[in-house]
DNA sequence: AAGCTTTCTGACAATGTGTCAAAAATTGCG
DNA sequence: CGCAATTTTTGACACATTGTCAGAAAGCTT
């Protein structure tokens, strides 16, 4: 079991080589930029084969996505582990859902994709499953952190407002901004050059509206998650073209 | 000038019901629930006089995302000219966005489908004019009350914040949010059972943390809220199946 | 090497978009 | 009204793309 015969490597193989490739064409073109025809010959085997792999395009497709959130999962879990105050924490997850979107652009367009088409009808219950599941562990990963700053007394939430609901105005904040900056130019006509540290005060400010302390005003956070860049995410950041 | 000849009045007349039927082919089944030979054949018509009034399928997509969005700028409109203080006018606006989503249920996805699509080479510039046009004039309105709210001294901006960028930030959350809710239960199982109160709560929490005067807690903004669907937008507000 | 199994192939069916010459309908005018 | 000019509509055609499957090829086992 522990080598695979030359065959089964080779499949084994292709299976990432396929999802390699199927990422740089759908990043080319959207959902009609990703063709089996293309994709089969480019890989050196005929269409059918690409079949042996996956029951249909859409699969390809949520295959990609299931991909990238595992990436993202892993990022939050290693963020919100920051030994530090939960507010920092949760900027430390900042962070990672920051260098995510930059070290994989392309997540946003599948996930695009994933939302405009009536994908979920054509493909598996299984791996319908792992994306829906790989969502509420970065949910409750997050929930968490906001747990402990309520316990830890930093942060108090009125009735009838959970921690939940809190994360789902970060995750609406984060998702809406990464999905306008790349589908879209009217960010730098609004004359926000930096989009990124728009984004991070925007959270900022949210946080500080719900009292959660320290407030940013107390803090330099810019500083903080300079650190957490260089000593949770070294490696990822390291990959970026363009420095934090 | 009047009044038009029969036959031209039956092509203007079959524009909006292209656009009406085309419109919910779409929110049935995304973009591949539009189909044009469908289109046709429900309509009465041939494909090819389909193509007398649009170019090509993309362009009837974003004829759809026109209208709802010129909808949405005219509302917009109505609210900031709410007779209030900033704040109150912004949270009209809030009123408005709200409103909007759940009139028009069919506009994200729409907007979904322009995004994940590389649908713009296709279309015509002058449509992509209007897009971008309608946008910028929503986001011009809402810049606008930030300012009189800055220029009011209820609201100070730190340096190097525009109130460009702060408008980026209510922009974000609610593009995000709507986009969640209307393309996953996330929300539901995350115990979230009323996501529009939740997101109302969100952005207030965020305006407080930029410390835009009066607070949330000042006010009871549910009860203005309430009076502003009543006063501003009291027919729209009669097409909703559940009540405000 | 022969036989069995797995994998691959490419022609085929099905569906959908966009085009265009010819047909039909409409309009303008004497 | 009648007839010619113009506009509009039609549907067959060309082309592209996804998914299928019987037969061919390759791999594995003894």
């Amino acid at each position: 079991m522990s080598t695979l015969s030359p065959k089964k490597q080779e499949i084994a193989d292709r299976e990432s080589r396929i999802l390699e490739l199927a990422r740089r064409m759908v990043l080319g073109g959207g959902y009609h930029g990703l063709g089996l025809d293309g994709l089969a010959t480019e890989l050196g085997v005929s269409r059918g084969t690409i079949y042996n792999h996956f029951k249909c395009k859409e699969e390809i497709i949520l295959a990609l996505l299931v991909e990238t959130m595992d990436k993202r999962r892993e990022m939050f879990q290693r963020a919100a582990s920051y030994r530090e105050v939960p507010r920092i924490r949760m900027a430390a997850i900042g962070v990672a859902a920051e260098l995510f979107v930059r070290l994989y652009p392309d997540h946003f367009q599948v996930e695009q994709i994933v939302k405009s088409d009536s994908i979920w009808d054509k493909t598996t219950q299984e791996r319908r499953a792992l994306v829906k599941g790989c969502q509420m562990q970065c949910v409750g990963i997050v929930a968490g952190v906001v747990r402990d700053g309520v316990a830890q007394g930093h942060l108090t939430l009125e009735e009838d407002m959970t921690p939940e609901a809190l994360v789902f105005g970060l995750w609406s904040m984060t998702e809406g901004a990464y999905s306008i900056i790349a589908t879209s130019d009217a960010v730098a006509e609004l004359g926000i050059l930096e989009p990124f540290p728009a984004i991070r005060r925007n959270i900022q400010k949210m946080l500080d509206g719900f009292g959660w302390a320290p407030l940013s005003a107390e803090i330099d956070f810019d500083a903080t998650m300079e650190k957490v860049v260089k000593e949770v995410f070294a490696q990822e950041s390291a990959r970026l073209k363009q420095s934090w």
